[in-house]
RNA sequence: CGGGCCGUAGCGCAGCUUGGAUAGCGCGCUUGCUUGGGGUGCAAGAGGUCCCCGGUUCGAAUCCGGGCGGCCCGACCA
């Protein structure tokens, strides 16, 4: 391809709306432009890049077996009904009606139309197991579509299902996917952390997810030198022992006025370090006050507390609801001797005593406060967010917290859909039995910008060799000179011959506009031909990520581009 | 959904507070010359529903009301 004759619009600036590096670079490098909030257009870079992650999907998907689909995006409700999701997902789908007035949605994933498939192609369990993907468009309401193409409502999703006899046959087709997935996002040029994640919406018994380190991450992930990964939502560290003075007889009331916060508390003369105390939380859940227990220097983690509470529908307590239900102010609260309520309580208060806690009077507080003996505890379980820098559970050494990209997720799902849409199978014992499915997602423009979050400098990309667009970029630095131009042009065809993609710079452009646009772009390997240089015969070959320069005679240059080529990072 | 902000040429912005005549600037684009190893220089040009609708006014990019679109933070999130 000559640069000349290509679609690449590359720009000077950044565009002032972005603030992920794979946005900026991504619009500014010619790859993608906005057309609604959440909805790009890929230019043809990116169509390459796509084109080639596809491939690997492609290979890898083939090497377990997986067999492709091309679904509809287009979905009659009915089988959204038929799995209960059409009530249960909200806002997030696209719905639309038809001329007639029936309902439709636009396809966020495909479970309920394999499992149509499945449930009508699929009856004996000797036609088991099979797995099934498509590489397709995926559509999503996002409330907030963020980071360019990393978070958009209209996006290309690998999805396969695994349809299996049994939960053994399951545990196997996850695993191969997780291998599978290792090894397509290691292709990709991607390091990557597998996560432990909390199933969610989809229901079953074991998530994992693929996470891309990146400052443009919406997921924070706590992660160990030992193999120990997780979701903040899920993660859990060890609490180091605290200790807690020998204290005798019932808890002690004392004025504390003006004290509101846990802070306030700890520098109060006679009241206690964080760690000692014990901070309440009121959550109204279905119009009833709960109370829900911290130490007080710990983070209420929502999603352990959803869990524990059995309910995603709740809401913090106003300061009045607090008043009524305990008889003070936020500041002043406290479970010592609260009766007929729910209360939730860390483990991490565990066997605690001599604690401070709000007295449930304002400007008032307890200590010697024994939390088993003076706290009807009607729950015990895990509350708390576990933090960086906390010994890790496995190993005792200190957590690692960092921001992180969600470029896959794959789940157990059991017999939920097969169930809920009556796919099943006859056993060897002929009995209808349901199918056990499983289900892998992987996000094509994430495993993109993930790419461009991790390789990038000041200059622009610079792509892992195996998803870029173009495998070699032939520089004209000058578009007059005959010997760089025809010198050029040859190693340029002769790549081309040898079924390299090499784009060449023909443009009738300024040298340094040539160099600054090829290391915007960021094609991994360059071969510069300027009229210096030409004059002995010789080119340049440059390595985009390295900075590696190499001046090698011109009529070897393809060949040994050809050579560097599989040594690319 | 809560909070903040923004819509003026392809991109990035100024002008708006205090209404006024051909709406500016940089980049990009066109033509010619120049330069040719890191966004070269000179000259001439093209390009605008100032987001939309309504109002105030002799007069609106500017003031007022409504709407639409977009971004950022948070909430949300297979």
């Amino acid at each position: 391809m000559r640069w000349s004759q290509s679609f690449l619009p590359t720009l000077r600036e950044d565009p002032a709306d972005a603030e992920a590096a794979s946005h900026k670079l991504l619009v500014r490098a010619g790859f993608v432009r906005p057309v609604g909030a959440g909805i790009w257009a890929y230019l043809p870079p990116a169509q390459r890049t796509m084109n080639r992650i596809t491939a690997i999907l492609r290979e890898e998907m083939g090497r377990i077996g997986a067999q492709e689909f091309y679904l509809p995006a287009l979905h009659p409700a009915e089988i959204w009904k038929e799995s209960g999701r059409w009530q249960r997902i909200g806002a997030d789908m696209f719905r639309l009606k038809d001329r007639k007035g029936s309902d439709y949605c636009l396809g966020m994933t495909h479970e309920e139309v394999f499992t149509a498939i499945a449930r009508d192609g699929l009856s004996s369990y000797r036609q088991l197991p099979q797995i099934w993907y498509q590489i397709q468009v995926k559509f999503r309401d996002e409330p907030r579509p963020k980071s360019g193409v990393i978070r958009d409502r209209q996006f290309t999703m690998k999805d396969a299902y695994s349809f299996d006899v049994d939960e053994k046959g399951l545990d196997r087709s996850y695993d191969l996917h997780r291998q599978a997935y290792e090894r397509i996002f290691t292709r990709s040029g991607l390091a990557f952390t597998m996560v432990e994640a909390s199933s969610g919406a989809m229901g079953g018994s074991a998530s994992a997810e693929f996470i891309v380190e990146s400052a443009a991450g919406e997921d924070t992930i706590l992660s160990c030198a030992c193999g120990y990964a997780a979701n903040r939502e899920k993660g859990r560290s060890a609490v180091p022992p605290v200790q807690d003075p020998v204290v005798k007889g019932a808890p002690e009331r004392f004025p504390t006025p003006g004290v509101r916060t846990i802070e306030d508390l700890a520098r109060f003369v006679g009241g206690a370090p964080a760690d000692r105390q014990v901070k309440t939380l009121v959550m109204i859940v279905e119009s009833k006050p709960v109370l829900v227990l911290l130490r007080g220097d710990h983070t209420l983690e929502e999603e352990k507390m959803k869990t524990a509470l059995g309910t995603g529908t709740y809401r913090p307590a106003t300061p009045e609801e607090c008043v009524h239900a305990l008889g003070a102010h936020p500041g002043s609260l406290g479970a010592v001797g609260v009766k007929g309520m729910a209360i939730h309580a860390d483990e991490a208060l565990r066997g605690r005593r001599g604690m401070a806690t709000g007295a449930n009077a304002d400007d008032f507080h307890l200590r010697g406060v024994d939390v088993e003996r003076d706290i009807a505890v009607t729950a015990w379980a895990d509350l708390r967010q576990a933090q960086g820098g906390e010994p890790c559970v496995r190993c005792g050494k200190p957590l690692k917290a960092f921001k992180g990209i969600e470029v896959g997720h794959i789940f157990k799902l059991g017999t939920r859909y097969s169930e809920s849409m009556k796919a099943t199978v006859t056993d060897a014992g002929g009995r209808q039995i349901p199918i056990v499915m499983g289900s892998y997602g992987i996000g094509l423009e994430r495993i993109m910008a993930c790419a461009v979050e991790l390789w990038h400098d000041a200059k622009g990309i610079s792509w892992p060799a195996s998803i870029a667009p173009f495998q070699i970029l032939v520089t004209s630095l000058s578009a007059k000179d005959e010997g760089v131009v025809n010198t050029s042009r040859a190693i340029h065809e002769s790549l081309l011959a040898r079924g390299v993609d090499s784009l060449w710079d023909d443009r009738d452009a300024n040298a340094g506009v040539k160099l600054n646009d090829a290391d915007l772009v960021g094609i991994p390997l360059r071969i510069t031909v300027g009229p210096r240089k030409i004059k002995e015969g010789k080119v340049e070959l440059a390595v985009r990520r390295t900075g590696e320069v190499r001046e090698i005679p011109a009529d070897q240059a393809a060949e040994a581009a050809l050579a560097r080529l599989p040594t690319l990072p």
